[in-house]
DNA sequence: CATTGTGAACGATTTCACAGCC
DNA sequence: GGCTGTGAAATCGTTCACAATG
């Protein structure tokens, strides 16, 4: 199923860069935290050391939003709280669905953060149909055969995927049919949706192998690298070079799962 | 606080960028599925669309390793799946250990990535004496208080902390003291850590707010119509952003105190 | 006079386009 | 002929440094 493609300049962000919007959630919580102390104004020195950046990237990002800082003050906690909620449209509330309730959907579903900020959970929704009626974080679950139904009477726009890496697919095209235009995607498949709507993935394995990288980086550095295995005959006529299935030195036979879907 | 000078100056990668580093588990996991398929080449064309980048810039990617491919060919499947596993340092195991069993640390404790790509779960950890002992997929919850010893005992260089965020920056200093150099953070607050210490952040409440930024914007376009100069609209294409890098951070003289906490 | 706001320098990343090779 | 590998160009992001200013 050729799809896939879908590349655009990216965002056309209408002045706000990418890395700024991604940043703005960050100082948003450290904004919050000052406001709980009633801290009333904040430099961009202290406000940037508390979101871990640097002052002049904290000014920068937050001069595309416009001026609201005071030259030999600083910037008004309450304000820039409530600039930045309302440039990130959290000053309204978004409805989400959870789909796939596992371990991962569930630990989702309790997550605080959701019901905290703007976002509401309308439904949680499953493909067993042992699970439906279950309450999960107070709501119950719903089957998956609901789910058009959910979207569009709650009109929600953003859908969360916690699927198995083979259903999530399916259940993006759902959504996305149903009329989601935004998508969190936890299963570890690239989607591919239309133009238009928008995907954002976390994937955990991911995340731990760059890890690997740099914490292998480390480990050589002592040795002065240069270990390459010299005899690296790249001249791929087919041949020589290691079994792939690379994984070596397993300390027990621990079941290595062959792992259909690295999950 | 200096300064928060805690930056490294980025990523001594020594050839690999990090963008590229960022790239190659995507590239690993659609090279799997070929293998297991038994496909023995694939071109740049093909590989990218099925990681979902595009070709140029996979090649790009891979002329950072060397030159793997064949021209008027492509690249070697099997070999290639070696070549990246070794460069990110999954030839060898990595023990981790999972601080904070609660609804998301059990998540991770059941998620199959880790055991099946170069990681194993060498133990799992909760401050709660009332979990200790009781098994969470398959392995016994230890206690805190022999953080220590676990990291010690088994080598652990990799720490993933799913505590609630009040608890993060202390287990975080401990593991660190413990030896861990690698720490994957779910806790929603910035990390101080030492020179030398690699922190990757994985935020749910950051990205579903990044959604909800473009999901705003595509409601807005409606009414206020865009002054683009394209007749058309040019909206964000279905761009899959991975989460922005975490780099270790200057420290934070509060104490915590972040807006949301997961589980 | 401390601190913001921002042009301009710098650096990293992406894309282009084509030479080189199988 | 088809496809890789890579310089060069274009774009994007960060940092510097300082003039503007409450």
């Amino acid at each position: 199923m050729a799809t896939g493609r879908t590349h655009r300049p990216a965002t056309r962000s209408r002045g706000i860069p990418e890395a700024t919007v991604a940043r703005l959630p960050l100082y948003l919580r450290a904004l919050t935290a000052l406001s709980e102390r009633s801290v009333p104004t904040v430099s961009s020195e202290e406000l940037a050391t508390a979101a871990g950046v640097n002052s002049a990237k904290l000014r920068k990002d937050f001069s595309y939003l416009g001026s609201y800082g005071t030259r030999g003050v600083g910037y008004d906690v309450e304000y820039l709280v409530y600039q930045i909620s309302r440039e990130l449209g959290l000053t309204q509330d978004w409805p989400v669905v959870i789909v796939g309730i596992g371990n991962l959907g569930a630990a989702l579903a309790n997550y605080g953060g959701f019901a905290s900020r703007g976002f509401r959970v309308a439904a949680l929704i499953d493909a067993d149909p042992a699970m439906a009626g279950k309450p999960v974080a107070g709501l119950p679950v719903r089957h998956t055969d609901e789910l058009e139904s959910i979207i569009t009477d709650n009109d929600v726009s953003i859908g969360v995927i916690a699927t198995p890496a083979g259903a999530a697919q399916q259940v993006c095209d759902r959504l996305v049919a149903a009329g989601v235009t935004s998508i969190l995607n936890f299963a570890p498949t690239v989607l591919s949706v239309p133009e238009g709507v928008d995907v954002r993935k976390v994937d955990l394995s991911i995340e731990l192998q760059i890890l690997a990288f740099h914490e292998q980086r480390k480990a050589g550095e002592e040795t002065t690298s240069a270990q390459e295995p010299a005899a690296v005959q790249p001249r791929s006529g087919a041949a020589v070079r290691t079994p792939a299935a690379g994984r070596a030195a397993g300390k027990g036979p621990d079941g290595d799962v062959p792992a259909v879907m690295p999950a």
